[in-house]
DNA sequence: AAACACTTTACGGTTATCCGTAATATAAAG
DNA sequence: CTTTATATTACGGATAACCGTAAAGTGTTT
């Protein structure tokens, strides 16, 4: 099991029982910081002083206050982490439950666990330290659940650009020069009036105002 | 202080730390429910053997899982325990961080306190602990923060029924029909028109689907 | 290079929205 | 019962969105 262990967490009620988890799987030494430089300065005195921590455990977003940090969220501060100590095992422990997210986390960052934030997190983040700490990847199973009940409509960038255009007060009419002049294609309006209309034909949508709301309901935008 | 406390709140670890944070203020006497309707079932039990609760703190997200619920959500459960029992003190602990949805709750519900899930949020629950117990209301310091960016517009009833009625996929035209069947006044459609117009002027919006989108973002609707 | 399928754009008629102005209705005051 | 102020509705021209169809472009195959 783990001796040295640090909690990259903002909220401190989450804080807390982290702690407590840890607590009743017996890891001696724990340390926990509320904010990313803090938590990064922490594994880099460990490393000199060659007494390095061998897990992290992170949330994802700190909210910014007057403390104005170099590291604003959890993703820089595990590119940060894995530059400085590649082999320190990293727990991803966030309320996030986009599977793209999360995906990208173990791709390309190479975390070990994602654990969200629900109803069993604490049993669910037990296991979690339990797989890393034999060296096998763990993730949430209540992530998995959820992209099967998806929308019947699969949103490209496009329709997302196009949509957040109309969203920022942008006439549709306006929408063809805008996407000209950042070389986004195709650019022409029947195109966009063609998207906007097999994407609402789809989902039996009648408006742009009711498409909107759709969006923003299902966290689209 | 408070002896009889019903803790209502789905996520493991923020249930287990809000029960340390009891501990800590010498609460004899802690319950606490992962779902609404099994909190409410004990209030419910509390009131017939005589022996309430005085101090429900409860959180306003529940996730939806295979267990169905009637009563969805924090908001549903404050409704129904205000029937129950008037007097029983609440207080909110959640992440929401609307200003508008907060006054709702205080002015509609009745609410003792709310509670944001923040930085320091086991230091803000004590004190909101320590407040209602002196019988007085307490809010986040950190909602404080957002109001004076808040909304310029003050929207009405009537202002929220034509923007949800747009967001429903019904087009202008339509509305003032619909208005009439109900008896809302005034219906003309040059009415609707002007008061989004008054609308979009003071908030400086231009498209009915930018109005959407902003009344999502800030909760109005 | 020609034929083909497919995507993108252009065009035009219809309908809805936008917006200013004028008429009417409603309410309060004299 | 007027007068006056305000709120509501009606109207109409300009603009934008909607929608079907035709043209132009793109890439692939032969």
């Amino acid at each position: 099991m783990f001796k040295k262990v640090l909690i990259a967490e903002d909220h401190e009620h989450v804080n807390i029982s982290v702690r407590k988890t840890l607590e009743d799987l017996g890891t001696i030494q724990k340390e926990f910081r509320y904010y990313c430089d803090d938590a990064l300065a922490l594994l880099q005195a460990a490393m000199r002083q060659e007494q390095p921590f061998d897990l992290l455990i992170t949330d994802l977003s700190f909210e910014e206050d007057k403390n104005i940090q170099q590291i604003a969220g959890g993703r820089e501060l595990i590119k940060a982490v894995r530059q400085l100590q590649p082999s320190l095992k990293i727990i991803v422990f966030s309320l996030e439950n986009n599977i793209n997210m999360v995906d990208e986390l173990f791709d390309d960052h190479g975390i070990d666990a994602y654990v969200r934030k629900a109803r069993h997190d604490a049993e669910d983040l037990r296991k979690a330290i339990d797989a890393v700490s034999s060296n096998k990847k763990y993730r949430s199973a209540s992530l998995m659940r959820n992209k099967r009940i998806e929308n019947s409509y699969d949103f490209k960038a496009f329709d997302i650009g196009i949509i957040k255009l109309l969203c920022s007060g942008m006439p549709q009419k306006n929408i063809p020069g805008y996407l000209q002049e950042n070389n986004i294609k195709p650019s022409g309006l029947s195109s966009v009036e063609k998207r906007l209309n097999a994407i609402k034909t789809t989902l039996n949508i009648s408006s742009n105002e009711q498409l909107v709301a759709y969006c923003k309901d299902k966290k689209i935008i």
